[in-house]
DNA sequence: AACTACCTCAACCGCGATAGC
DNA sequence: AGCTATCGCGGTTGAGGTAGT
């Protein structure tokens, strides 16, 4: 059972509390986090010294607001994983679960409020990969260019380091042919992180995403995603590289 | 300057899953 | 097998900050 008494403090944490939890866990490491909240002298529950340091003391955490291109993979990997906030946050280095759910309602959600839509409606989530999605990829690259731009590439040893994005054309009405060829060619000389193209050269009726990663394994693989215009279905294809 | 409305995000809560006895 | 403790996740709240009037 939790520990639950009178005097466990809740609210907001001093920077004093801060520094104990930040020094237990130094010597204990983090897990059994009752023991650990005992043992830094905090009138804690545990739940809330993991939650204080998951989402706000660890190291590698990122701050400030949530980048286009990180907008872009929660808005891409809702499509995939539904509310599963964590899932998501594993594909965002250095944000929590907390910051994604954030995002996702303070932003998200109002979005489909204002246009007056359900959140899980057709109707938005059709706005979401023809408008909003591609928006954000366009804030990508300078104007007048529609070759491939290669931000800074997203280091595995540099958490703090944004994830990739590589646009190939941001141009929702000018189009550029890129065969599939091409594409994982691209695609597969980016090792290192996490790429995002979007193909517009597929069918009107038809939007490719591709996505690729690395696991912890090194494992380097690549999603491709298929939305039809009607938004009946989102197919996915795993491919190992 | 004062008030209000809105926004952000840290923190809490409840609950289900899992581990250990 | 059943009980208890712990963990982790998703949903929600509310304090503090900021922008608008």
């Amino acid at each position: 059972m939790e520990q639950v008494s009178m005097e466990m403090k809740k609210g907001p944490w001093s920077p004093d509390e801060d520094s104990k939890l930040i020094h237990s866990i130094s010597l204990f490491g983090q897990g059994r986090w009752n023991s650990l909240a005992h043992v830094a002298g905090l009138k804690r529950s545990g739940k809330s010294c993991r939650l204080r340091w998951l989402n706000y003391l660890q190291p590698n955490l990122r701050r400030g607001k949530i980048t286009p291109q990180e907008q872009f993979l929660i808005l891409l990997l809702h499509f995939r994983f539904g509310n599963r906030w964590s899932k998501i946050a594993e594909n965002l280095p250095g944000r929590s679960d907390n910051d994604v759910k954030n995002y996702w309602r303070t932003k998200v959600q109002k979005h489909a409020k204002e246009l007056h839509c359900e959140i899980n409606s057709q109707q938005f989530r059709h706005f979401l990969l023809y408008q909003w999605m591609p928006s954000l990829l366009a804030q990508q690259i300078p104007t007048s260019s529609s070759e491939l731009i290669v931000t800074e590439n997203y280091s595995p040893n540099n958490i703090n380091t944004c994830p990739n994005v590589n646009v190939i054309s941001s141009s929702t009405d000018s189009f550029v042919t890129e065969d599939d060829s091409n594409i994982w060619n691209n695609l597969s000389s980016f090792e290192d992180g996490i790429n995002i193209s979007h193909d517009f050269s597929t069918p009107s009726d038809m939007t490719l995403y591709n996505y690729s990663s690395h696991d912890e394994d090194d494992q380097y693989y690549c999603h491709n995603y298929w939305a039809s215009a009607e938004m009946l279905s989102l197919d996915e294809m795993d491919l190992w590289l």
